[in-house]
DNA sequence: CCGCATCCAGCATGATACTG
DNA sequence: CAGTATCATGCTGGATGCGG
């Protein structure tokens, strides 16, 4: 039988269901990433380092991790205002498993492209 | 500098957004990992795994996952129609992965619960 | 049994403009 | 600088019915 918790229950929230929510989200997992890797950030550093990703999407994704307890928002009172975003020790904690994911996907990219390319021209 | 991998590229197709157009979705992650756990399995049997996915999105999701080389499928010449799906090794290669993610997400399900409850009440 | 085609509602996202 | 507000829309995914 499956395994308990990624059974699907109305009745009790699914661990995985509950955090693919979050991380089944490529800003997320990029924002995460580069948090990991510069260590504290403000906002419009994160938003210069991903490239693409609207000014709104930030805000959102950050708002969704610091609710979820994985980054911490760190606000002075400055002219002109200035924030920083840091993982916290629960976001630290998830970071290897990120990492891990895109050291799979760098090493697997071609892998992937040569087999969509085989799958078009099958058909 | 942000790491080059991750970096958007109009040019280049960023493997970690390439990633994330796929496993960011629950029922990728879902059944990758039921198909990890149980070995081969056949189409109604992970749909009656997974509970809750129509039948829609499950031939969507295994359609992808063929396309990317990550499950394969084999089917039966019978009456009644009979179809296999097995990960790949590439699949098997991001079993661990994904298992890793889950497992993070049910040690860290009421850490993630807490916070939220807090920030709401924060409000 | 295993899937595909179609229709459609709702949310997620981008663009844009404005504020403390 | 670091957001918020509003609007338009495109895609996701559910429901349904058909086909091999």
């Amino acid at each position: 039988m499956i395994e308990d918790y990624k059974k699907f229950d109305k009745s009790i929230p699914c661990p995985v269901r509950t955090l693919m929510d979050r991380i089944g989200d490529k800003w997320v997992v990029l924002v995460i990433s580069t948090l990991g890797e510069k260590g504290t950030m403000r906002f419009n550093q994160l938003h210069e380092m991903i490239g693409d990703i609207s000014q709104k999407m930030l805000t959102v994704t950050l708002k969704k991790l610091q609710e979820d307890g994985l980054v911490s928002r760190k606000m002075y009172q400055e002219i002109p205002p200035r924030v920083e975003y840091t993982l916290t020790a629960m976001g630290e904690s998830l970071l290897p498993h990120i990492t891990g994911l895109e050291q799979w996907a760098v090493a697997n990219m071609s892998g992937i492209q040569q087999s969509r390319q085989q799958y078009l021209s099958a058909k």
